[in-house]
DNA sequence: TTAACATATGAACACATATTCATATATAAA
DNA sequence: TTTATATATGAATATGTGTTCATATGTTAA
């Protein structure tokens, strides 16, 4: 028993706590993709773009301006949102539009709100 | 016009836009503490610890067992949890028991899973 | 072509943060 | 009291990450 309990130093209080909640638990890629996504709302920049995008497509020059950062930020801000497939683009020129990719976004986005407005 | 809009390197090319969605966002302090929320499920580590609250109530030992990492790293990532009030404790004896003390917790983890698995 | 502009990107830097180690605290058992 | 155990915590360290700077790319206008 317990072959997979011994790394820590204490000891086992209770084991089958542990053992049954191994189980029912999701497998640990998942709570590690899970996390990943959670990390790239974690960052007030992206929050602020994400939320700008609910309202209106934008291109990175007018969300620089609106959030009184300098483009360079914004676009590296981007890439990291369209990496994770929550924004997508299209060119028009010169200029970029970015929008939001996904509809789970917004859901995300509501459940922590409310969180934060329940408090 | 424009006296909020200066700070970027790039001129305006939408200013409609911009002011169109300054006005419709939540204010920074909103966008900044819903970051930092996420921010705390955003580590694999913390959400395992939740995951696993889902669960079960544990003692720090139980969850350093199941994670397989050290107390402290438990007792640090558990202390995190409680001032963000997403957990709460209660003791008994030497051993201290965690479970989740927030019901938008569960919520927002199923977004993001939700999310997770649609892909 | 040349100049101007919007965006992207690599490197550097500063800062945040997760884990470990050592140790403190608190409680229970001997 | 002494010892053992469960948990907490400060310091140190290593790693991650957001922003800036310089510059490259690509497109439009002159």
């Amino acid at each position: 028993m317990g072959e997979n309990i011994e790394s820590c130093s204490c000891n086992i209080i209770h084991e089958d706590v542990v053992r049954r909640v191994r189980k029912k638990i999701p497998r640990e890629e998942t709570l590690i993709d899970l996390a990943e996504l959670f990390k790239i709302f974690g960052d007030s920049t992206r929050i602020k773009i994400i939320c700008a995008l609910f309202v209106s497509e934008m291109c990175v020059c007018d969300i620089a301006a609106l959030l009184k950062m300098n483009q360079s930020a914004i676009s590296h801000q981007l890439r990291i949102l369209k990496q994770a497939r929550l924004v997508k683009f299209r060119k028009e020129g010169k200029v970029v539009y970015y929008s939001l990719d996904d509809n789970h976004v917004q859901q995300i986005f509501d459940c922590g709100l409310a969180h934060i407005n329940h408090k």
